[in-house]
RNA sequence: GGCGGUAUAGCUCAGUUGGUUAGAGCAGAGGAAUCAUAAUCCUUGUGUCCGGGGUUCGAGUCCCUGUACCGCCA
């Protein structure tokens, strides 16, 4: 049996997500963990939280809560969502874990040991006020080229300059806005990436068939300039996970922590072992997805992840799993995707422009949603996202093609044999051509899915169910059934087996709708098709069956209109 | 300022390593059918493939250049 490990990028901690975030990594990885499972893999797949870091403890102080409790909290509110859209994560886990902490400790002592990390001192700005140091975005202060009140840290807005944070005139906490604030000598770890520059390049050019837009960012970002830079690995922050070498103390390095997005990645590897807490399982059995000494030189890994991650998961993870030395799993295959655009801008988190994931929900079944995205997920470039779009999509793919499909073959069954699979009637060559058609289309599809070339795939199954209508225009039932009723039996059977057919080749797509479809049909089996012949002649006549509900509502032009008012703003 | 991406039918997008009359879905037009969520099916595209150069027997597809939009970085 196939072994597929699957992770979807782990969304940061503070608030809720936009479709945008969803359909750049998490959504796409669901369906592929669908569809691997319902082709017979042993899949895992996990997902997190990213808890860690200076906007995590603002968010916490804002909410005037403590930042585990804050966590905690948006942990539960981000599952519940994550469940709301279907998301069929075998584990949604935390980075805060004890796991992680563990395992992240863990691979700073086995890099300090091979030597891959250095101590460095450097001179910044503490706040005596907030208690702690300020990292550059949370200073504001006046200009010095410029004259600029609010310049930032880093940079000045008015002028463009780059600057130091102690540049600055009149330099202010933007946290509380205190003005104690003095520059101190601190000590970091840092990872040294430049060493294993040339080891990640070959790493990555052994790669085979990574999709351009991967590898691209990689190359540009070891070849770039100076080529790859040395990255601090650790913060003066309270939370987060404290500086150690594996068990051990670490001199010098009292207070504190690993910078975000040294734990963050690790955290793939503690969810899985969260995994096997919660199951009640042994360390062996996570361990066999992640070290190639211990079962897993026989899984594929395959990552999702929006652009903007690209980096982190081709050289900085990569660098701290190689410079550990020892023989852990690294990715396979890597998706990365482009950005959904909303209405001709940007979603924004900030402004509260566009869907989020709790809005959308409320509004609409989560199926609508998995369709749509998946659908026109940015894979080769950014996409947009328009009401008018999504409504005219949504009804003709799943409300027109599929929907009424299941509906008009259902209610003509129900009308002229009763709510039983018909008896009666041979295959002709109108079902043999049929058969030809959806087992070409299958293969197809299989083809796309396997290479996670989702859109192709999502045409490629709206393919399937239009053959579905346009078999049922040639046959005309409701014609031959006046002259010849075994012969509409014959092809209604034939219909009723299309709607088991396509609930189990949409599934992965639309996980709520496929589920309707089967319990409709009064049926459990939803084995993937092996021989569509064999497949259209699982549901024997007399078998029973019910009319479903109408499986998808449209959406109105007054509904369309309303939404469309409504997200465009501030988010309420 | 540096870097990257994208510019293809009214709209959203496909177009493998350059090769014959540039495609799909939606929208539009015409027709068929009437079982069905007024749902389906068939037919229908005279597009300067952003502009301008160049390489080539041949370029949407490669090179140079200009323009526009979008990101990323310091």
């Amino acid at each position: 049996m196939p072994r597929t490990l699957i992770t979807s990028a782990i969304p940061y901690i503070n608030g809720i997500k936009h479709l945008g975030n969803l359909i750049g990594s998490q959504l796409p990885a669901d369906l592929y963990a669908r569809y691997a499972r319902a082709r017979g893999h042993e899949v895992m797949f996990i997902c997190a939280t990213d808890e860690h870091g200076t906007p995590a403890e603002l968010a916490a102080a804002k909410a005037g809560k403590p930042v585990a409790d804050y966590c905690a909290e948006m942990w539960q509110v981000q599952k519940d969502l994550a469940d709301g859209f279907r998301l069929s994560f075998d584990h949604f886990g935390r980075s805060s874990s004890p796991q992680n902490h563990r395992l992240t400790q863990h691979f700073a002592g086995r890099l300090a040991e091979a030597g891959l990390i250095d101590e460095r001192s450097s001179r910044q700005v503490y706040s005596n006020a907030d208690g702690r140091f300020l990292p550059d975005r949370y200073i504001e202060g006046t200009c010095p080229n410029c004259g600029f009140e609010d310049a930032r840290g880093d940079q000045c807005d008015n002028c463009t300059k780059q600057l130091d944070p102690t540049d600055l005139i009149n330099p202010r906490s933007t946290i509380s806005g205190s003005t104690d604030l003095e520059v101190r000598e601190t000590k970091h770890l840092y990872l040294k990436q430049s060493q294993l520059k040339d080891k990640l390049d070959a790493w990555i050019d052994s790669q085979d068939g990574w999709p351009v837009l991967t590898t691209s960012i990689a190359k540009k970002w070891l070849h770039d300039g100076d080529g790859l830079q040395d990255r601090g690995i650790t913060r003066d922050l309270d939370w987060g996970i404290p500086v150690k070498k594996g068990d051990a103390d670490w001199p010098g390095m009292e207070g504190k922590v690993f910078y975000v997005w040294f734990d963050a990645p690790i955290e793939y590897i503690a969810g899985t072992a969260e995994w096997a807490e919660a199951q009640g399982k042994a360390e062996a059995d996570w361990r066999r997805w992640w070290r190639t000494d211990e079962g897993a030189e026989d899984v594929r890994y395959v990552q999702f992840m929006g652009k903007d991650n690209v980096p982190f998961h081709t050289l900085s993870f990569p660098a701290t799993l190689l410079g550990s030395g020892e023989p852990w799993k690294t990715v396979d295959y890597l998706k990365s995707f482009n950005y959904l655009n909303y209405d001709g801008g940007q979603f924004s988190t900030s402004r509260g422009r566009g869907v989020f994931m709790d809005q959308a929900l409320e509004i609409l079944p989560a199926d609508y949603w998995r369709w749509w995205l998946l659908s026109h997920v940015p894979e080769s470039s950014d996409t947009e996202f328009t009401w008018t779009a999504f409504q005219t999509d949504v009804n003709k793919d799943l409300a027109d093609v599929l929907g009424n499909f299941v509906s008009r073959v259902t209610k003509f069954c129900r009308a002229k044999f009763g709510e039983v699979v018909p008896e009666g009637g041979n295959w002709g060559a109108q079902e043999e051509a049929l058969i030809k058609t959806l087992t070409g289309r299958l293969d197809t599809y299989q083809l796309h899915m396997d290479a996670i070339e989702i859109r192709k795939a999502a045409g490629e199954l709206r393919a399937i169910w239009v053959a579905g209508n346009e078999y049922l225009q040639e046959a005309a039932p409701w014609s031959t059934f006046k002259t010849d009723p075994a012969r509409a039996a014959g092809q209604i059977r034939l219909a009723l087996n299309l709607i088991r057919l396509y609930a189990v080749l949409s599934a992965p797509f639309i996980p709520d709708a496929a589920r309707a479809m089967l319990s409709a049909l009064g049926t459990e089996d939803d084995a993937w098709p092996e021989d569509v012949r064999v497949a259209l002649a699982v549901l024997p006549a007399g078998h029973g069956f019910t009319v479903p509900d109408v499986l998808f509502a449209k959406i109105t032009d007054d509904q369309r209109e309303d939404w469309a008012e409504r997200f465009a703003g501030t988010r309420a």
